[in-house]
DNA sequence: CCTTTTCAGTTGCAATCCGCCACTGGGTAC
DNA sequence: GTACCCAGTGGCGGATTGCAACTGAAAAGG
């Protein structure tokens, strides 16, 4: 199935239950929420061997028989799950220059910005006792490990759930996280 | 099927093709990477709903037919999931005080602590025209807009993928991407 | 050359998983 | 005490996955 879906549903849940009786501004929200960037971008690495791939990648897997020997995938749903990397722009498929028979599939800039993403996860698995945290990602320069990746407001003050609100940009308008009910971004 | 695979396939291909004649600090990394943190994290969350759900947890979302009305979620897939993510202590499940006919499911701490993936995700789709990018986080204190979600040096440094690099903790080993070919971690 | 091996897939088939819908069973509202 | 709400469960058909065997093109070896 397909994210497009959430687009369909969410409208009509739009008038029932414990969301009717609700603010305008409130409506606004619910329009950019269908919007929400979150599902396309699940839809192309949401996907379990998606996801494994995409690490595999950034640890510098580049063909076909790596891939499929590193990771223990079928055939099939490997080059199935590369082609749509491909078609998402998260990787970049070419001819091998030093070897016809090898494809090369690298990361584009989209797939590297996906860096912070696979750090965080990985340091919350660590955090929470999978995995083993004997080996870890450091700074190439120095050999320090590296920081933690948090966010953070404007001024670098690290931030947690509670300390979150959201913003329309264009309206100004704003809303706290339990006035967000139902409404997805 | 479960990821626990990954440790079966790996070692199978231990002996094999282009990574062979390899050193030994080389199979030291490889035993870490057996342990990776990240696939039994992505056996949690790396499903589609999984993470959806999870985003609507974030987003405030705390009933069962909150979940199904606002994901558009099956409710046998909803349940098994719910589940899921409860085993995993990413949610908790307990009986509303209010309604006993209603169950919260709330965020863990362990749960809570998936926030800058969740973020740094949501960051990437804005960036790469996924999404709207109308509604934004902002920091509850003063409204402005928080920072980038980012992969920092221990001196808040930048970081990209070609200035990382793997130690080990134990032994002081390092290693640099180009050198983890087949390696998973 | 001509054979063998490597690489990147594709195809067919069985098993599993997903999505939809109907249903249950306990709790609340009226 | 009857109607409704909430959180699930069960069955079924269709889609997705995993496995194994196969193809076709390009290198490697002799």
């Amino acid at each position: 199935m397909t994210l497009a879906r959430l687009g369909a549903v969410a409208p009509a849940s739009r008038g029932k239950s414990p969301l009717s009786g609700i603010e305008p501004d409130i409506e606004a929200f619910r329009d950019a929420a269908l919007r929400c960037p979150l599902p396309p971008a699940i839809e192309l690495i949401g996907e379990k061997w998606s996801f494994l791939i995409l690490r595999g990648a950034f640890n510098g897997l580049q063909h076909f028989e790596q891939f499929q020997a590193g990771l223990g995938i079928a055939r099939n749903i490997l080059s199935d799950r590369l082609s749509k990397l491909v078609a998402g722009e998260i990787l970049d498929r070419a001819p091998d220059p030093d070897d016809g028979r090898k494809v090369l599939y690298r990361l584009t800039d989209k797939g590297e910005a996906l860096l912070p993403v696979v750090v965080a996860l990985r340091q919350w698995g660590e955090d929470w006792g999978h995995g083993c945290g004997d080996i870890e990602l450091a700074d190439a320069r120095d050999g320090q490990r590296i920081e933690r990746v948090r966010v953070t407001a404007h001024d670098g003050r690290p931030l947690s759930l509670k300390d979150l609100m959201w913003v329309d940009r264009r309206t100004g308008a704003s809303m706290r996280r339990h006035e967000m009910e139902g409404v997805e971004l």
